[in-house]
Parts: C-alpha cells; structure tokens; sequence
DNA sequence: GCTCACATTTGACCCACGTCAAACCGTAAG
DNA sequence: CTTACGGTTTGACGTGGGTCAAATGTGAGC
C-alpha cells in the first residue's frame, strides 16, 4: 500500500530495521536530509524550513507505483532510501527503463516546469522512502532566490547531458560495449574520473538493468557470460569482479 | 569559411542571393530577432539590449562545422536561417544525428551549465546565419530576472522531454513506427495537437532524417517505399504527400 | 530444512535491420 | 549537351540481438 506518512511519522536517515522509537518532531528530518541535497545545500534554514513546508514523505513497497503514465505531475520526488526506476510501457507490454534512481537522486523535475501529465512511470524496485516537493514551493523559491535556479538548471543540463550519453551509446555501440560501459562507470558520470573499480555490485534485478541497457535480460546474461569465459570479469550472483580492466576497456565485439 | 560577422554586417530576414546594400546598423537586427524568441520574449527593451551586447552573428556555408565534439561551450547557438544538424561520430566512422535545429531553434543552452566541453558536434546542412549569446550574459540576467529563469527551465525540461520520447522512440518501436511518427508530427511535439498535415516537406538530405530516425539511409527508403506501396503516402523527391492519415497512424507492420 | 514463485540461464530458431555493391537519378559545372 | 558527383534507390546477403521455451538457480516464507 502507498501510504502518505504524516509530519509525525518517517525517519529518513536509517533504512528500515527500526524498532518501535518515541516519536520526534519530524519536519526536522525532512529538512535535514533535504539540506543534504545538493541542490537545497547553500540555502539558509529559513528557505529549507519553506521548502520543507511543502514537502511530504511517501513509503511504497516494493513492485508499487509511484507513479503512472498520465498522471499530472504536482511536484518532484527525491528517493531518501529505495531505489526506483522510471520506465515507459508499450501497449504490446514491451517495457523499457530509463532509468534508475537510489538514494540521494530526484527524478521528475523536468515535468514540474511543463503543464503536462507523466510520459514515464515510476515503480518500487524496493521498499523506500521519497520525498514529494511540491511544485508551489519550489516555484516560489525560484522566485526569489536565483542561486538556487542556477542549481535547478545545472541539475537539468546534467540529466539532458546524461541522456544524450545514453542515446549515443543506444546507436552507436553495441550491446556489449553498453555492458562494459556500465561495469566501468555504472550509472557515474565518465567525466568525473572515479578511479577504476574492483568489484560492481549490480544494483536490483538484471532484468531491469538489461532493459535500462536496451537489452533483453537473455542476451544481458549471455554478453556477462561471454565476458566471463574471455577472463574479463568474474560472477558471482549481483556481484561482478572486474578481472582486467584495460583489456575489458578495450574488448571489441 | 567560418566567418563572425561584425557588427556592421548581416542580414537576419532574407537567406542569401543578396546584392550589395547600404550597411544600415545591424545592433537593432539582433535585439528584434532576439526579441521575436519565446525566451527573450516579454523582456524590457533594456534587458534585451544587455543580451543582444553579448551576442554576435555567425555565418557558417553549408557542410561548414559550427562546433566540435570536445570544444569548450562558451554561450549557446540560435539559427537565424539555415539548418543545423547535432550529432556523434563514432570512431568506426558511424554517425548519429540527435537532433535537426531550424530557423528560430536553439541548441547547446544545457552546456553552458555544466563545466564541459561539447559531447556532439554541430555542422551546418545549409548556408545559415546563426547567433551566439555568450554564457556570461545568460548568467548575469538570470541572476536577476526570475521570468528568465523560469523560461530557461521551461526550455531546457521540454528539451529533456523531446529527448525522452526519442528514447522511446528508439527503444519500443519499430523504424516504420518512427518514419510514420516522423511523417504525422514532424519535429513538433505531438502534444500540441496541430491539425492533421497534408503535405509533410523532408527537411535537408534524407540520409540525415535517417540518421535522426536511428535507420540507414537504405532501410529509410525501403520503408518510405512501402508506405508508398500500400497506398498510405505518395512521396515525390522531398515531398511527401499523406494519403490517409487514420490508416498511416494505425499502420503496423 | 521444504516449497513456491521468480529470477536467471541455456538452447534453438528467427527476423528486422544493417552491409555491401551496383544502378539510377538530379543538378551544377564545364 | 556531357561529365561528374552526390544523393537515392534497389538487390542480394549477413547478423546482432530478439523470441520462445525449457531447464536451472535462488530466496522469502513456512
């Protein structure tokens, strides 16, 4: 059940595994994850109270939707903890995912900002909290506070910046190389140089992530099985070991 | 050659086959071009001076390159007349256009956002006169001007929800589906329901539509021929006429 | 532990589209 | 008018990756 969680309830900073706990005065939580947000950081606590205000929290179980195609938009969401993904429908029940969001990550922005209803929906991949801004608030701050709309337009050009990467990689690289470009910088953006990683935990089930990838999770398994007989990779269940990474950055077909 | 034409130069309202004429003062052309751009609509006369001071005029021939995947973004581009392309190249050779820019479009806004370099470049698929309004002039009214502001953000969400649909597009349907969508909406967003077209006019060279339409140049005209075949279209060079929309839009296979 | 409901893998097969190459325009320059 | 050259079309053929189905994990609940 999707269940809106009163000012009085929710806590924000540590997933699930919680005993019973004397209550606190929750506004407090909701502000302080969203001053960790680097789009609400900077802003004084007068300003974050305001944004606070017109925030609620929201729990869903895992497999619910958040969202549906259609609906209208009335805010954004920020995923406290959980993982969601976004993702279209075909009538003929194909299915694609555009992408996955995990604590920290905001998805629906861009709708706020246009009067109109979700082309996208948006479902559970586990149990989690969010966070629901509406789109007043956030359009009255903008108002008045241009620091602030500078965040809000960089946030943007990053996520356009991110699909446009995406839709290179859809037509110009094939499957295997989406899958080697995801083990080596997974959902990170390449510009940033993370240094190179030893392990890859997959995030939630394959299949989502191989459609994420515009693949079937078939062919998603085959290429990590291809991958593993060519002494690149290692795995073991979600946990994939990266064996050679220049040899993995480098391997064509 | 690429040629910044200074102040004094410049015509805005009549594509080429110009003879000599009186220099009259051009500062006035670009402040009413701008003027005319949803963006820098409803602007005072002062503020559209201050953008139009850091904004110059750019001729670029037809084939000419206007920017290159990994320079630096120093404002963003508004095509006067002509027509842009956007694209990859991949190192195979391959090539994928991401997006067509034409008369009163802009593109590149989301860079100036972010501290990068260009991830695609542009080139010219006619002679076309395009502006540049430099970042720091975008930044300093945006410091200033809520409205602005908030119709950059309107800008840059549609852009991101154009992109979005493309994916898809790319991803749930099938190339004829993407040809007959192309046919029935053009580059206009389906949202904005405009009436049915009778006529729809191939922007630039056909290889390029097939490219923006993530097809080969081959495959696209196969399938433009058996639309044709089934009586659906009746296509003449460029032109494409419509037959029977209601058949077109239910057309599968 | 066992079971049931799903994920994931594997195998066999298929097809939408790409590739390669040749023919066929249209148009602009000579 | 002729040539040359890009764009476009057509044909023959190859293949990456999808589809369908069956076998095999795997983990949450009992």
């Amino acid at each position: 059940m999707q269940e809106k969680v009163p000012p009085t309830a929710g806590d924000a900073s540590q997933p699930m595994t919680l005993p019973a706990r004397p209550p606190r005065r929750p506004a407090i939580k909701i502000e302080a994850f969203l001053a960790n947000m680097p789009i609400f950081s900077e802003m004084s606590a007068q300003e974050t109270a305001r944004i606070a205000a017109g925030t609620y929290a929201l729990r869903v179980d895992k497999g619910e939707r958040v969202f549906h195609h259609g609906d209208p938009c009335t805010g954004f969401h920020v995923v406290v903890y959980g993982e969601v993904k976004l993702g279209f429908t075909s009538p003929q029940g194909g299915e694609k995912v555009v992408e996955i969001a995990g604590p920290g990550q905001s998805f629906g922005e861009a709708l706020m900002f246009l009067e109109r209803p979700y082309i996208v929906s948006a479902h559970a991949l586990a149990d989690s909290m969010l966070l629901h801004v509406s789109r007043n608030v956030v359009f009255d701050e903008l108002a008045s506070d241009p620091v602030f709309a500078r965040k809000m337009l960089s946030g943007l050009s990053l996520r356009l910046h991110g699909l446009v990467r995406d839709v290179e990689a859809y037509s110009l690289r094939s499957s295997a190389e989406r899958v080697i470009g995801y083990l080596l910088h997974g959902e990170a953006d390449p510009f940033e140089a993370s240094g190179p990683r030893e392990r890859v935990r997959l995030l939630s089930v394959k299949g989502v992530l191989a459609s994420r990838l515009n693949m079937t999770p078939e062919h998603f398994s085959r290429v990590l099985h291809d991958l593993s007989a060519a002494g690149l990779i290692e795995v073991e269940g979600k946990s994939v070991r990266i064996l050679d990474h220049e040899r993995l950055r480098n391997h064509i077909v």
